[in-house]
DNA sequence: CCTACCGATCGGTAGG
DNA sequence: CCTACCGATCGGTAGG
């Protein structure tokens, strides 16, 4: 056991956000986490609000890498759309806490970086938009396709997957790719 | 005013539960929702976690009747599937807070009502598994859908609904049902 | 449904 | 990173 770094904290306290929620965590819980006691953490920290600011800020900066990358990708609409999908997934799977931390406790944040959080996500979800809008134009898709509402359908897919999947069951990540591709693509008819 | 029933605090209950977390609603809050003291919420009740046992159980309640109604439905798998998501988004719109807590705030249930919580999910998911298995034998839908993964999906779009969807925007409740549904069915292809 | 209260726990600080 | 603590708030109870 060396040292416990300002890393650490910000780590274990997104694992613990994750699990029992920003308001069913208090600093004595994070504390024994790192076997240390709470009031500890405030050399590290100024307190319990800004670890889930930070929480949060890594959760939604993995997604903005991720669909930065994937606008980025060389070929049709439909190579960008499958390169977001990965991308999502990969996150999701990757940085587990820090996800579900950044999507279900946004709303324990103060008024001022809650608001960020849904500027961050607007932004995120405008790459899903354009690529399906431009889908859309160059016959890629079809041309009745409603982006904004097609984004939200594909994202609420992708954001539950740390609901439910767990890398060891029947399916890999691949292949978990492949089927919300195929779904959002060709639907079951 | 007349004096608050049972119902009123169950109800109030699920309001803040919805919005602030159970972990982020004190029996004061409560209370004060209702216009009296957190202490006097004890007359009508037994306790915190027995209020979120109860909404949750309204929750599930909702659901389980709207696809026990579906699956009565005449017709065809297409059918009942249609009738499956439309249940769905009424139980989402009508019941917002019981919903959003049944959704959301189950984790802080103890373990043994937990349990049962995840054992009502997966009777519910049952109905759409059915379904789709139905359509894929008699060739309403694919006859390489996977039933389990396909109903995760269908079902990741039906709970993130309440995440976004306000009655009074651009589309109606009717046009919801039917983007969902032909999302499902066709894709973006 | 209120008054008056209980022990436990909360986020956080001073000082080392 | 710990000791020793702060005032505030928590879920809940006794008694009316």
């Amino acid at each position: 056991m060396t040292r416990t770094s300002r890393d650490d904290v910000v780590a274990a306290a997104g694992r613990l956000f994750a699990e029992r929620g920003y308001h069913g965590t208090s600093m004595r819980d994070l504390g024994k986490e790192l076997g240390l006691l709470g009031s500890s953490l405030y050399s590290h920290v100024d307190g319990k609000q800004q670890l889930l600011v930070e929480v949060v800020n890594r959760g939604a900066g993995f997604f903005q890498q991720s669909a930065d990358a994937a606008l980025a990708t060389q070929g049709s609409a439909s190579d960008r759309l499958w390169a977001l999908v990965d991308g999502h997934v990969g996150v999701v799977l990757d940085h587990r806490s820090e996800v579900r931390t950044y999507l279900n406790q946004a709303e324990a944040l103060h008024d001022e970086f809650r608001a960020s959080v849904i500027a961050a996500r607007d932004r995120y979800e405008e790459a899903f938009r354009t690529v399906l809008k431009d889908g859309a134009a160059d016959g890629s898709f079809r041309s009745d396709v409603d982006p904004p509402i097609t984004a939200i359908f594909i994202l609420s897919i992708l954001n539950a997957v740390d609901r439910w999947y767990h890398e060891d069951g029947r399916i890999d990540r691949d292949a978990l790719v492949s089927d919300i591709f195929d779904f959002t693509a060709d639907g079951i008819s």
